[in-house]
DNA sequence: TATATTTGTTCCAACGTTTGAACAAAAGTA
DNA sequence: TACTTTTGTTCAAACGTTGGAACAAATATA
């Protein structure tokens, strides 16, 4: 039976006949050693199948290489997309991701910052959970001095990076062209006002409201978890008014099918009986019958961001984190359930 | 400005006037250390913030207590469900667990290994990605002596404990389902052969039609990558045939939905017609209209076995790694697309 | 009282790598 | 020849934690 013992910088210096700093030299291109040592180091590295001990390099070094990512759900098209960018990033600057994910649950969140700061990564780049309404987890990281990036999903009270969407602008498109369909009465299945992105897109479905002189009714405007079942149940809210809505703007592409399903089953015609618009462009709004119109929020581009930005804020010598957001355009994707004929 | 120094044992330490290996050993409820020493540096431990740092123990330990998983994808429903069963199952048992994915590629697949083994991981799970024929990058895991578990996509090559269902019964399934609502010429959506778990469903297939002596017609065995897009060309296809199929299985739920595209464009009526079948069980084909009949892999009791299997491994003491498959019952889910009227 | 056992702690080396200081030898300069 | 500089290496300490051996004090047993 093979012996499982792995290869260390000693055994490479005992059979050079030299000293295990040498071998490290060599393996790092230091400028003071010999072509030849380094290559006959680099040799026997090949040989004995070395591969360095990472605990100990960090250890020493105090650097990790590691990068935390916290992903509130990954079974979603928008938050692979954007970790898919912030990997191609990172890896580009020879850090390794390592992702965790909250499924939307704080207590799950909290054990990703453990996690994490456990592992002793440079850095976390994170979105928070649906159900996070308190931020104290998020200290820890601070007071370590890790860098901490956070997008799409983040709040103000955390004082660090933000990249994300303008959602109250996003908002303002989405009632831009419904009003530009000829829809009078449009309703807003909305998040959870506690949730910053949810709050804003309802700020600015109001407003958008009000730039267009559509009267404000209250009854019309529905916070929830925005699942396909929450989206049913709304829909379902909103038909039995005894005014019904000629539009219906939800704030999740899950949502916006549930509210969907429901109109089928009453035979509703969408859109020229009621038009309807998601938001996320989830793959799945572009082959459902009829296509559904959504807010594309960017994907590539806010993980590049996230990432470079970690990336500066780890190489800058006593940063101290400050609330600096960096917000991006988002764009409406017009598709059938909104396009009146 | 505050210092960023990180509290450290020696710091809990010299608080208490004791040294540091009584604290390591208070911290580590060692059974010599009096109650009150524990409780007294607990409190200090508490109060200076102190975070035990993972990678000094991990060093001295010979142990990380973080495994790693490889998924190809996580914007799948299943791969997604896989994952959050072996977290609970490995989180419960003291583990911590870092996900890397290949999207598909080889060659980020490789990387992954990387990644994983620098981070020095206790363990692997790990899916095949799409892209993957050759295997020698799992050998470096098992050299390692670092053990390793397959769950769907794996190998009889790689030689190590593999988690995944019956897809060559799965087909039976399916088939005996179809001929059941009267199919008699039943095409096959397939992935590619080189894939051990698409060949099994390939193989099952046809060894169903035989066993309802079905003819086997070679022009309704498509292979491809199983995408939407897949789908599409592979149903217009099979439409363009002289003798057409009057039922359609594909491999999984994406190509599925891609069928069901093209086959509403030609206005044929499914199930009908045409009777339609996916695989994975993907949410949207609960959704769809009609409904998509699918088989569910029972992702979570792949991930709890796969998590179980693994810390086995671990705790077994010169485990030498062997084929070991453990094969689950999969489960047909009868929906709209194939329930004839 | 003498001896054995238990209890609570300290001591020290180790895990594998890195890094600045130290040093000897070789090469360059006066 | 004497000195400085360069080159290539070794030395030693450090990163933070752990765990067995050693040890002294307290307690139990004869």
């Amino acid at each position: 039976m093979k012996t499982k013992k792995k290869t260390t910088i000693k055994d490479i210096a005992n059979v050079l006949g030299i000293t295990p700093s040498a071998v490290s030299k060599a393996l790092n291109d230091h400028p003071r050693i010999s072509k030849e040592t380094k290559q006959a180091v680099k040799q026997i590295a090949e040989n004995l199948n070395y591969q360095p001990n990472h605990l100990a390099s960090a250890l020493r070094k105090g650097k990790s290489n590691l990068i935390g990512v916290i992903v509130p759900r990954t079974n979603s098209h928008f938050f692979s997309s954007v970790l898919e960018n912030i990997e191609k990033i990172l890896n580009k600057e020879g850090y390794k991701v390592i992702i965790t994910q909250s499924n939307e649950s704080y207590r799950k969140e909290c054990e990703n910052i453990d996690t994490l700061l456990f592992t002793q990564v440079d850095g976390i780049i994170a979105s928070l959970a649906n159900e996070t309404i308190n931020f104290s987890h998020f200290e820890k990281i601070k007071t370590k001095g890790i860098p901490l990036i956070l997008y799409d999903r983040g709040d103000n009270d955390i004082n660090v990076d933000y990249i994300g969407i303008d959602d109250f602008q996003s908002s303002h498109l989405v009632v831009d062209h419904l009003v530009n369909q000829n829809c009078k009465r449009i309703a807003h299945i909305g998040g959870f006002r506690h949730t910053r992105i949810f709050k804003n897109r309802i700020l600015g479905f109001n407003d958008a409201l009000a730039k267009h002189n559509l009267s404000l009714d209250k009854e019309l405007i529905l916070e929830g978890d925005l699942t396909l079942k929450d989206g049913r149940k709304k829909m379902k809210k909103l038909l039995s008014l005894s005014n019904p809505p000629d539009a219906v703007y939800a704030a999740s592409d899950y949502a916006a099918l549930g509210a969907l399903q429901v109109m089928q089953e009453h035979n509703i015609n969408v859109p020229n009986d009621i038009a309807l618009v998601g938001f996320s462009n989830e793959p799945f709004t572009s082959f459902v019958k009829p296509s559904i119109t959504t807010v594309n929020q960017n994907a590539g581009e806010i993980g590049r961001i996230a990432a470079e930005t970690l990336i500066k804020r780890i190489n800058q010598e006593n940063w101290k984190p400050t609330l600096t957001k960096n917000i991006l355009n988002s764009e409406l994707i017009i598709r059938e359930s909104s396009k009146k004929v």
